[in-house]
DNA sequence: ATTCTTTATAAGGTCACCCTTATCTTTTAA
DNA sequence: TTAAAAGATAAGGGTGACCTTATAAAGAAT
């Protein structure tokens, strides 16, 4: 009889993407959850009944998933791990700042708490990630920040990018390579129809983003 | 059917051992295999086979499982980046010199190539891990150094410490309270029969060591 | 040479976590 | 209001990595 505990990256990567999903507590349906792992909806279902059974979560049918006290505070340990790696990545070992995602998301599961304070004091106790997302404390807490995404403006209306919401390495280096990153000024200069583009006008020129990559842009106005 | 490929953190923990416990090349008998990663021997054993069909390892019947020329360099590369996270938590994150070899343990499975260089590189490319063990180059070689465990010795010789082997955090804990730590000096002052302890003489006062404990100190005369 | 010990392996399980296909149930939009 | 789309789940599988309990084979010691 294997003695072993469960795997705690499966269960810490349920936690934190549907923490990263559901921004603020919003219940997070099981094919979205299972599209984003990467995994099959059955296999999903499946995990979150497990889970459920952990008192991590609660699945309320064709609502979503929604994480317990237990289960966000968990949550947000993870990611609070996985912004001090970011931190410590693009900081101090100047690594690629649109592969500091990926990299920091294996070290996450591979951080004590003990390893997460020593290296959140090392680096000053920074409070976000270069991604520009509040780091949560140690006790779990994370500040809800008001902040809308891109798509919510209008043509004309100037802003300031507040974060870029977790999402894979190509669309990092996307953003990164025409300079959409935080604390960046702009004016919305066109919204195509049609659910066609949204042009930006950045410093470094003007630049066009579709709609499901602008949803991923924070901004504040 | 399951698409992912089989637990790299396995893998590499038993292709790791194998390196650590026939240093040098020395065959590895699964049964040692299996007491060091605390699993049954009849479960090294299957390990082993499949370690061989992937061509990482061979096994020789009652004489033990050897390291291919793959199967090292895999196994050194995982060492060099658990010693280069060990210098890191030790020298920079100040933490327990103790404990830095089991955190390390589970970091070193999480990282990439570009991961180990950029952090060997913010280290200052250090050839040494705090417990006195060679860093392996990133080609994967590693030089054999020359040593010998504290058993070895005679009465009365005099030696300084090379490195203590991998062992567990209890272990590190007792030898640093006594500060049987790299660099220092000794004479063996008392060498007990029936396979009784070895008394060191060291600069912080003397010390008493079990048979089993010392053969974990290598020593330079 | 025989016995004891160590090592290896065959046989039969368990469990977590993934899969596909088929069948509901609910929501949504025409 | 009814059909289509989206979401959930039942049924049946697979694999890796562990387990225990035998049994076989090799090496060591008497
Ligand atoms: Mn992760
Ligand atoms: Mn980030
Ligand atoms: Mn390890
Ligand atoms: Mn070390």
């Amino acid at each position: 009889m294997r003695t072993q505990s469960t795997s705690n990256e499966t269960i810490e990567m349920y936690l934190k993407t549907i923490a990263e999903l559901g921004d603020g507590g919003a219940p997070v349906v099981i094919a979205r959850l299972a599209e984003r792992l990467g995994i099959s909806p059955v296999s999903a279902n499946e995990m979150v009944k497990r889970l459920g059974e952990q008192g991590l979560v609660a699945h309320v049918r064709y609502k979503g998933v929604t994480l317990t006290k237990n289960g966000r505070y968990i949550a947000h340990n993870v990611i609070r791990r996985q912004r001090l790696w970011e931190r410590f990545l693009v900081d101090h070992l100047k690594m690629e700042w649109s592969g500091v995602y990926e990299m920091a998301c294996r070290l996450e599961h591979a951080t004590s708490n003990v390893l997460a304070e020593a290296l959140s004091a090392y680096l000053g106790h920074p409070t976000t990630c270069p991604h520009g997302s509040p780091i949560p404390k140690s006790d779990g807490s994370l500040p809800l920040v008001s902040t809308r995404p891109l798509t919510a403006l209008r043509v004309g209306e100037k802003g300031c990018i507040h974060s870029i919401q977790p999402t894979t390495t190509d669309v990092y280096a996307y953003l990164n390579r025409y300079q959409i990153l935080p604390d960046r000024n702009f004016t919305v200069s066109e919204i195509a129809p049609m659910e066609g583009p949204i042009t930006l006008d950045l410093p470094s020129g003007k630049v066009a983003l579709g709609r499901s990559m602008a949803e991923l842009v924070w901004v504040n106005v």
